[in-house]
DNA sequence: ATTCTTTCTGTCTGTATAGTCAGAAATTGA
DNA sequence: TCAATTTCTGACTATACAGACAGAAAGAAT
């Protein structure tokens, strides 16, 4: 785990030999996973700069200056938030290869985007603000891990189209067009929602959108969608 | 124009017999334009609660006090753009009817919304935002606006359907795949431009983008896309 | 029991910022 | 020219908030 503090030097778990200097504690992290999704919570209510530490104090039950104590200042604990959904991404994010049957794969990874959309909304849209904002705290994310891996999955793909498997389409936009589609269901699911005029998803709904936009997206790219039972 | 003062009782603009009082002067249209797009600009950035008055009035090039005198209180001003952004969209927005051909509208819909992401991403930006902090100041325009909008569109989709003209597919699903897939490239065009290795967007990127879109979208949900020279 | 470390908190400070206000300056209309 | 109206501004107020800090309380290790 990324260290949550300012100063790493200034609390290290760790002695120069890697053995740890002290138990780290029940109350540490107990207190780390409070303030934690507090601030997913309040940040993502009211945007960075209209999230307060003491509301987040609040929410978690804790003195705000407690707060302060595990977070030094209020962007380290914002970083930590989105440190905390990018990690959760990642696990997502599975490897694709040459070998594997393309309608199957895209059609896991629409399911697996649309299923992370429904469980995890909060982290969604927070993410999404960030880059709406210009990804000021993303740039080396997106340099270092997204590009890459948007990039292996564009090679495998190209592969496929060259191997006949599917037509010849922009495997870029394809990706984006996954991304999208998907994670609107998060993001804007006050409008989604007010427009279907419910009060909030329910698993048949997430079943539904999954199945629309996998066929629609296979058959869009000339693949023929796995059959369902 | 809806009114951007606080109260419209105090600056009214029309006597009882609906006769002007005044001309509405240059100054005034001058500096509200001034005033606005500065604030689209700061609000899109910065967020509502990052944005500040100042940073806006420096923008516009106008004092502080001055932007209150326009806009007694933020969120007046902060309203004020949304009901432009809205205006906007709404111009955009057009009807269509049953004997339409499916894949020519659906077409020129999704250019157009490509369009519109290119030429407005901060309003399209702006928007988004809203929606994902839970919309609170669009739940009117939403409900009154929107669903009918949608509703309408649903209606002709259905027909189109009955008549075979196309698959059935959810129509619902269907415009949220067009604007959320549309409205991506504006809305994360930070996350889509470090991912394609490119400055800034280029027309041919744009009627790329369109054609993919248009491409995958109408085969996707059974229509030939239309020819483009 | 003693000492060391971690955890916690009340209080304080400085700063940023929305919004007010009284009156000056400019504009308009007669 | 004069009076009415709109536009503009500097100075002020009130408030919300991030962050600092010193020391208290709790916990662990010996």
């Amino acid at each position: 785990m990324t260290d949550t503090v300012d100063d790493p030097s200034e609390v290290n778990d760790y002695d120069v030999d890697g053995k740890r200097k002290y138990k780290r504690g029940k109350i540490r992290d107990k207190n780390l996973d409070l303030i934690l999704s507090a601030a997913r919570e309040e940040f993502v209510t009211k945007g960075y700069s209209g999230a307060s530490i003491q509301a987040i104090a609040d929410k978690a039950g804790i003195a705000k200056a407690n707060v302060h104590y595990y977070f030094k200042k209020k962007s380290n604990l914002y970083v930590a938030v989105l440190d905390g959904i990018i990690r959760l991404w990642n696990d997502y994010f599975d490897e694709i290869n040459v070998d594997d049957d393309p309608a199957l794969v895209l059609d896991h990874f629409i399911r697996q985007k649309v299923e992370l959309s429904y469980s995890h909304p909060k982290s969604s849209k927070l993410f999404a603000m960030e880059i709406i904002l210009g990804a000021p705290r993303l740039h080396d994310y997106m340099r270092n891990e997204m590009r890459p891996f948007v990039r292996r999955k564009v090679e495998v793909i190209e592969k496929w189209i060259e191997q006949g498997k599917m037509k010849p389409v922009d495997p870029t936009h394809l990706i984006f067009l996954i991304w999208s589609s998907t994670q609107h269901y998060a993001d804007f699911d006050t409008q989604v929602l007010t427009i279907m005029n419910r009060a909030e998803y329910e698993p048949e709904m997430i079943e539904e959108i999954s199945n629309f936009l996998s066929q629609t997206i296979l058959t869009g790219i000339g693949l023929k969608p796995p059959k369902r039972k």
